[in-house]
DNA sequence: GATGAATGAGCGTTCATTCAT
DNA sequence: AATGAATGAACGCTCATTCAT
């Protein structure tokens, strides 16, 4: 679907890695097994020594590229927002009237996640879980400020504000974009989330994406009035 | 504010606790402590050994109320939600109109805390900061499916219940009263934090409550519709 | 078979116990449960903890018994050897030829246990499963001294010198009767543990009880020469 | 004595250890200095704490060589049978006369242990003390079957068949020659530890090896009956 | 005499990290 | 650049034991 784009490697701010994973083969590997590592155990029970027996390497190889796991889960939160800016990029790309972008936006950001052939080390739909279940762990976090202050966030605050824009577009008036682009996101999360473990904190309803179809119309009826 | 009632003591599942905190001196001193060194630490560098230094008693005696720190969260946790079922109860008692109730609720549920006189060895304020930044670390997570199949969740889903009940009164059509609810009162917390710490995932408005004026008005505007 | 002698209370060595567990239903019970659960999990995994929960009492309780487990293993020893003592005793009435005395011995020291419904709180098999697993850490340890100056290996002493003397009986020359009697019993304890999950180890012959023969034939025929 | 031989390694199965501790200076440290610690407070005391002390190292370093003091405890165990058998290979060497062969296979078993210059890093007569004292530990165990079934106990079990097959060229009519060797074999270790600690157990006679002697002559009258 | 509560000490293990090659 | 080896520090937990009632 998005192969329009040979080879594209997506940017990623330089402090949070040591060295480049995406300059090596090893680099390439720890990506790809840490993704399947952390889906497969959690976050806080990963470490880089049970990575290092799965990539049958040491320890000490991963602290070339990373200087601990939260380093590397940072990366990889980095890497999922600029991948989904690349998606809305392309997404939008030809549609002029800013509802239909607002609509197509938010279709991207909450529809389920679908393999991306362009990345061959990254399994996204296993990062997406990722995502939900331990990305908010890199901001709930004693270093928020410090993460912040370098532009830890930045990839995350301006996929929100690109779309906050198109909001303003719609609505000049609007006094919420920010609040109402970050709540669909996370909120879209925490759905996909609860109809899996939860669902009592949810409302699943069967031949329909109810959670797009949800935050679609929240965007449309709240942005209108004010 | 919530005074009338003496005496008042939560009910917490007792799977969570091998003693009951309540029961002894040293257990609340647990409970006291805990939240106070949550706060300041977060969860992830707590351990049993920094608080037991805290309380001035050994590992060994906080083991006889908590199997681990998770346990203890989970406490904390059914706690909070548990205080919230309470706080509203006694927020809607004698009110009718169930949008008024409706409005109320999400007043409750969103608004910013303040100490309770009621649970001396609980500071609610903190303790809040702590559900904000912690609390999801419950149930996203390996063990929800067994953690939700022992009722550790149950204080949760039912105040989501209590107040879909309420949304259902008011619109008996209206399709998603749980992921209206569950997406307001993860919302909120994410919008305090953000307001807090990453100010351009939000939109902080002077000489208002931003927050709670904007869940209540996706309440209003989303119910009426469908 | 021995049930000729009611109410037999066999005599303990008053230095392993703090209080006799023979003088109350908690002590006794202490007994029963410590047979069973040492036979469940073996002696180094024991604990008094692991005890008072089976016993549903406390380790305190316990403590007013025994000082340590390895005092309690101690109570066991002695009394299996008191018990074969007393098996010992009357299986040889009325038996005069001192050939058919040593047959005899060498018969109950060495063949399969049954129970003896004397002793309502004690699990003979299970005792003796224990005696041929874990007795043996009794004496090979650092307090053998200590352990022996106050006359805890007594009882066994004693029983070995029983049958010596059958020994000197039949051949006043004979030099080793020490050594062969403690070599028949140890051995037919290691065979009997041998058979069941070391088989290479011994020659396991159906339709006879090997290790009795065995043990039987090697001490007439060491005997007679010398 | 064993000096014609040099350089030997003795070979120990892989399960036993993570890393060889044969091929690190290191390594050989632990070896050496677990014996000496062993023999002096005893295994049930022993543990990995003490002996980083003594090697100046840390725990950390010895988990790198075994995973627990059991896995160490039989690596002693396995290089103590496999050197009994070495040297039982060199002692029946020339010798063509079976009678004579078991004789002499019953002395190396049963005399007392002295010094072999071949393995530095090992104190055999120590070691001995500690394969008397202990070594049924690993065997009278919860774990036998498991370790049984990945041949932990087979260095020990081709000592006893070695020997096993020089009393079948003796009498080819002999039923228990496992049971007589593993009795002589373990009968042996607890005479010596007995005449140091219980006396009254065995029958030390002075200038004279009564050990040594009695086990003889119980394999040469066993054997010829049948 | 029996029990509930509390605790000091230490065990076994893993983690994050550094060093040398 | 990648790896193998080593290690300091801490974690989670249990044990044996004592104290107060």
């Amino acid at each position: 679907m998005l192969s329009f784009i040979p080879n594209v490697k997506l940017q990623i701010n330089e402090i949070v890695y040591n060295k480049d994973p995406d300059s090596s083969e090893l680099g390439k590997k720890i990506i790809k097994e840490s993704i399947e590592l952390i889906y497969e155990i959690g976050f806080e029970d990963f470490t880089f020594k049970k990575l290092s027996l799965k990539i049958k390497s040491t320890e000490a190889s991963i602290y070339r590229y990373f200087d601990n796991k939260h380093s590397l889960l940072h990366y990889l939160t980095i890497w999922y927002w600029r991948w989904m800016e690349y998606k809305l990029i392309f997404g939008l790309a030809n549609i002029q009237n800013p509802e239909e972008r607002l609509i197509k936006s938010i279709q991207i950001l909450t529809e389920p996640i679908t393999e991306d052939s362009n990345f061959h080390h990254i399994n996204e739909i296993k990062l997406n879980k990722i995502i939900i279940s331990e990305s908010a762990k890199v901001y709930l976090n004693k270093n928020v400020k410090k993460d912040n202050a370098v532009g830890l966030f930045l990839p995350y605050k301006e996929l929100v504000e690109r779309i906050s824009q198109i909001i303003i577009e719609i609505n000049p008036q609007y006094k919420y974009p920010h609040m109402l682009v970050s709540t669909i996101i996370e909120g879209a999360h925490y759905q996909r989330y609860f109809s899996e473990y939860l669902p009592k904190l949810t409302d699943v309803v069967k031949n329909e994406d109810a959670i797009t179809t949800f935050y679609k119309k929240m965007a449309i009826e709240l942005i209108k009035k004010d």
